[in-house]
DNA sequence: CTGTAATAGCACCGATTAGGTGCTATTAGA
DNA sequence: TCTAATAGCACCTAATCGGTGCTATTACAG
C-alpha cells in the first residue's frame, strides 16, 4: 500500500549514483555490484529512463549509461513515470464528468458522488505534484527531505472546533 | 503504483460523510449507496475503524456507525492504519543494521547500501508523516490540500548547478 | 574476425496483493 | 418473530509486482 515499485526505486538509486558520478559512464552491471541490486532489474529501470530520454547508453564493453540532462532539471516524478508509467491518477475525473450531465449515468448525485470522494485523490495528486517538483539533484542530497515541517492553511486541530 | 487501496479510499469517504453528520447514526448501506460504493466493502473498512476504535457501532434495525472521537483529533494515518496496515516501511531498516555489523552479509558497503538508498524510504516516511499530521476534519474540508506550494529548504533548481 | 561484455527488447512465470463475495452468527428495533 | 443492521471469517479471481529467459545488436580488444 501506497509504496514505490522496486524498479522506481532502483531507478533513482541509479539516478543518483549518476548524478554523483557525473561524467563517467557507469554500466548496470556496476550499480548492481555497489549497491546490492539485482542486475536484470536495475537494467530494465534504464532501459526505461533511456528509453525517456532522460539518461544516455554507450553500447559495448566499458560502455554504459550517464545522464543526458543535469539531476537539476531531472524530475522525480518524470523518472518515475517513465520506468513505472504516470499518474493512475483514478478514474474519478471521469466518473466527475459523468456526474456534471455527460453519459449515461444521469441519475448520479453529483454533489455525493465526487465533491465528497474528491479530497482523497487530491493526496494523490498532491504527491504526485511533489514529486514533480522534486529534482534528482535534491534527492541525491544527503539531507533531503520531500516535505517541509511546518504546514499551511491547514495546521492539524488536534484540539479545536 | 503509489495510491491508496479502494478499502481505505472508502473507509475515508465513510468518516468524512460522518464527520458531515456528526450526531446522527449512518449505516453502511446508506453510505454505500450515498457515494454509489460497493456496499460490502464499505462495510469492511467500517468493521475495521470500528475495532480500531475510531468508531462506534450500533447493531440492530436503525444501527450503524458515528464517530467515536472528534474529526479533528483523527489522523488520515490512524484511519489508513487502522484500514490496511500501517507503513509497509520497507526493509532498509533491517538492511542498514545489517550494514552498521549486525547480522551475516558483514561484507555489505554500508556507505553504499543504505545511505544512498534511504532518500527513496524517506520520500515514503515523509508522505506517511503527512498523513499522520492531516486530520479527518482538515479531509473533510472542501478546500483541503496535503501540501503547501512553497517549499522549504530544497526548491527545484531546474536552471542552476 | 572472433570473442566478449555491454545495452535493447520482448515474453513470460510465480507469488503476492487487491477487490470483491459467500456464509454464518449476533444484535436489536418494530 | 421478522427484519435489518453489524461481526467475523474464508475464499475466489484478477491484476500487479518482482524477477528471469532468450535473442539481437553494438563495440571494444585481441
Amino acid at each position: 500500500m501506497l509504496r514505490l515499485t522496486k524498479r522506481a526505486e532502483y531507478g533513482l538509486t541509479a539516478l543518483v549514483h549518476l548524478t554523483d558520478h557525473v561524467g563517467e559512464v557507469v554500466s548496470a552491471r556496476k550499480i548492481s555490484e555497489q549497491y546490492k541490486l539485482p542486475y536484470r532489474l536495475v537494467g530494465e529501470a534504464l532501459k526505461d529512463l533511456c528509453r525517456a530520454g532522460h539518461i544516455r547508453s554507450m553500447r559495448g564493453p566499458s560502455g554504459g549509461y550517464q545522464l543526458a540532462q543535469r539531476a537539476g532539471s531531472l524530475t522525480v516524478g518524470e523518472a518515475i513515470a517513465a520506468i513505472e508509467g504516470a499518474p493512475t491518477l483514478s478514474d474519478c475525473d471521469a466518473k466527475a464528468l459523468v456526474g456534471l450531465g455527460f453519459g449515461a449515468l444521469g441519475d448520479l448525485d453529483v454533489e455525493s458522488r465526487c465533491l465528497i470522494r474528491s479530497p482523497l485523490h487530491r493526496i494523490q495528486e498532491d504527491i504526485w505534484r511533489q514529486f514533480e517538483r522534486t529534482t534528482i539533484e535534491e534527492l541525491a542530497s544527503p539531507e533531503f527531505t520531500l516535505l517541509r515541517e511546518e504546514r499551511g492553511a491547514h495546521q492539524p486541530q488536534k484540539n479545536s472546533a
